[in-house]
DNA sequence: AATTGGTGCAACCAAACAGTTGCACAAATG
DNA sequence: CATTTGTGCAACTGTTTGGTTGCACCAATT
């Protein structure tokens, strides 16, 4: 699984999401400190940050015997890119459809 | 699962995000026809194409015996939305703790 | 030194999923 | 009418994954 990959798979669920908005708000935070804010177990969290960590959306700095996790947001910018890609390509094919139809050639 | 995490999770995977790139330069095709861009088969495609559709991402549109496909790229707007949101949160909260550094209180 | 609290690792389970094959049906074509 | 070609539906398989429990470890506190 190569970068981009990672990100979109890591935003694909929702607890991860929630998990993300929550840091935008309130980090670093240890996992044990997010289990309030969920109903899974830290255990369930600490794969989810996992996930968003090798996606690279979260960072971990260890602090004494703690582990906290804050947001990296910056591969957000790569769905970005891929969104506007696709948006770009349909708008071009789009502007080909419209010359096509205003050229008064024959169908 | 609601609109937003159905569209979510449609990107989640490699072979629907190639579809949509694959539609957005030549739609609408049908489901056999797209079977030569991948490897995998019409059944799988079609598995993929449906996941898209209920994520709002694709459009049927059956004529005669065929059913064509054609991007539908609005539902990325709300992932573009949902990103916008996060970023916003985030900078919002380094202004705050600029503010707090640049205040000469105490700690 | 003993206890307490935060952590990671491993095994396990049930559900979801990507992908397949097989078949039956409907619409074009000859 | 017979044949071909595109389609949907259903069943099956292997793998992934979200979530759990149990345990061992390590650092801080007393």
């Amino acid at each position: 699984m190569e970068r981009t990959d990672l990100v979109f798979n890591a935003l694909a669920d929702a607890t991860r999401r929630e998990l993300l908005t929550v840091l935008a708000r309130t980090s670093p935070r240890t996992a044990t400190q997010l289990v309030g804010d969920f109903t899974i177990t830290r255990q369930g969290i600490l794969k989810h940050l996992d996930v968003l960590a090798q996606a690279g959306l979260v960072e971990v700095q260890p602090k004494g015997r703690e582990r906290r996790y804050s947001l990296s947001p910056r591969p957000l910018d790569g769905v970005n890119d891929w969104i506007e890609a696709i948006n770009a390509t349909w708008r071009e094919r789009l502007t080909r459809l419209k010359d096509l139809v205003e050229s008064d050639e024959p169908l």
